[in-house]
DNA sequence: AGAAGTTATGCAACCGTTTGCATAATTATT
DNA sequence: AATAATTATGCAAACGGTTGCATAACTTCT
């Protein structure tokens, strides 16, 4: 068996309460007393057994990450996994473990549910799509403290989250649009359910109006998955004489088939269409030409929403913090009209 | 506070002992007495501390995977996420949780150690690049059953390890392009201090020599950063008579900057020159045209790991398994050379 | 009805640390 | 040198379960 704080106690002749606050630097002990204890460590090869730890202070000593299972493990995860690493960093100063757990089925939270009641974890971090209102009343009577990863819907119960300013990715691709010399600047909103896509969408709407431009109605496109029909509509809208002269896409599956569909129907890029991407995925940077990308920092994310949850587990509770962190352009060839 | 084993024994006047028993459905315990401590269990919402259980019986419920930051951090980690839900899922059947830590400091595995150490985790999940004599020492000595994931090298230490059998996967390769019409096949084979590519080229020359085609030395093509150093490579490869007409690469970004090369040299595909990749990352999908991939089913492999380390801990302790999981191959355009 | 066998429950020690309170040891004060 | 103030340590009771062993409560059998 491995060695206890008793087995220490004894052999360098002290208590074991002595022991632990050694380890823990709790109180105030003698350099002497310290010196044996510390020797007595070594040649015991003592090692604090964490679980009796956590159990004796009644702290969990982890963190629990939720993923959202159907949502990232779609091509979109570079996101999820270095906010993870991220976060662990962060974690990993403080002492705790994050423990990770997927949320299946849909809607129920019983595995989530399940950890807080049985006290594994002292926080957690959650997508949007599991916070409901049952488990916001669990974790509330628990007194759980979470941070949310990503920007809530309006009119939500109050709580913290973290996301990217995605209005301010949307206005910084307009502006950069507009400073290389284009001026019909569509975008492809993508699906309007998710918030992030309304910010980009809103981002977009006014950058317009900052820069006195028309807004065309028609200038807003609403991708579809239908990769056939989706050019077709690309193609009849640029043989139109009032064609837009650039793409801002709402991600990089949308940007690609907008690419494909831009060079179909014989326009050059970026020459003749500018086309410009949210999130820089892998994909984003192998296309033909790269894509010039909104770039979300997600190591970034991932490092204040841990911040932010250790903060509150230490100071047990505290109030809601919001947080929406800047974005940056990461300029390639398919927006560089001028040199 | 919540309640605890005591006061649901109160309420349902027994002893605590016999609610434990009945929480792990241990031992005989009278139809009565059950109902009366799952009412008792209701009323007073009682759930079990999981620290408190994992303390007294001396099991951490835990697994802990590591991730080599470095690696796993590049665009290659689709792999390493869809792995780790697969894992999750075979570890949250049998009631453990998935502890997360990542290997920063190269060599030095202390964060492992500290978890090892400390009774936190009750098996390992590791990269190949993590496991050295020390950390093996440890966890021989702490008894903690561990599996690999990723082939080692070969004369390592004997242990557990899973992977996909890379080179059936570049037998099955060549086995396409030949059906496919192609003869004259070459393989970009990628540093091959790397185990998985050692195996993908010894693939590559089985098929060879089953299919008793002559191996050129120059089809063997050592990929460069360099991209424009590759490209000219290539083109001078193509320029030759004797070229080849296919290549199977490595990975997806030497498959994307092949593909690049054969087109500026002039060349169509499939018609002229076929290109096939390993790993089947979104990149593969969206090039253009998109590429034929041998593919590693990853869920497959994670699930795989769990099922052997939940076995190991089980039996606690057991013999080495070694798994070589089947590849499969997802055709596309890149490789359609006849209908 | 009493013995023997089986089934169901309780007792109490234990897992390894922490921590409030009491007290011993040391140092400062006069 | 005695007393007060300060600093360093020990005692013992928690924390919330689990489990080997003993025993009580039933059944079954004769």
């Amino acid at each position: 068996m491995s060695s206890t704080i008793r087995d220490v106690a004894a052999f360098s002749g002290v208590s074991p309460s002595t022991v632990s606050r050694v380890i823990n630097n709790k109180g105030v002990i003698s350099q002497k007393t310290q010196q044996k204890i510390y020797e007595a460590m070594q040649k015991l090869d003592y090692h604090p057994n964490s679980l009796a730890q956590s159990f004796a202070k009644g702290k969990a000593g982890a963190v629990l990450m939720v993923m959202d299972a159907s949502y990232t493990l779609e091509y979109a995860n570079t996101y999820f996994l270095q906010t993870m690493f991220a976060m662990e960093t962060v974690f990993q100063e403080h002492g705790y473990s994050l423990v990770i757990s997927s949320s299946r089925e849909e809607g129920e939270n019983s595995g989530i549910l399940q950890i807080v009641y049985s006290k594994r974890a002292d926080g957690l971090i959650l997508p949007p799509a599991t916070v409901n209102a049952k488990l916001l009343d669990s974790l509330e009577k628990a007194k759980i403290p979470f941070v949310v990863l990503g920007q809530p819907e309006l009119g939500h119960q109050p709580y913290s989250w973290v996301d990217i300013d995605n209005a301010m990715g949307a206005s910084q691709a307009v502006d950069h649009l507009i400073e290389q010399g284009y001026s019909r600047i569509a975008m492809v909103a993508g699906d309007q359910k998710a918030v992030f896509m309304q910010k980009r969408l809103a981002g977009y709407y006014e950058a317009l109006e900052r820069h006195e431009l028309e807004q065309h109605k028609n200038f807003v496109i609403e991708y579809s998955d239908d990769t056939d029909a989706y050019r077709a509509e690309i193609a009849h809208l640029l043989a139109n004489k009032r064609a837009p002269d650039a793409f801002i896409c709402g991600d990089n599956v949308m940007a690609f088939h907008t690419l494909q569909a831009v060079k179909a129907s014989g326009r050059r890029i970026p020459q003749d269409i500018g086309i410009l991407t949210f999130d820089n995925y892998p994909l984003a940077e192998y296309t033909e030409p790269p894509l010039t990308a909104v770039e979300v920092d997600t190591f970034l994310m991932g490092q204040h929403a841990a911040r932010i949850l250790m903060d509150q587990i230490s100071k047990s509770g505290s109030g809601e913090v919001v947080s929406l962190l800047p974005t940056s352009l990461n300029v390639r060839e398919s927006t560089i009209k001028r040199g």
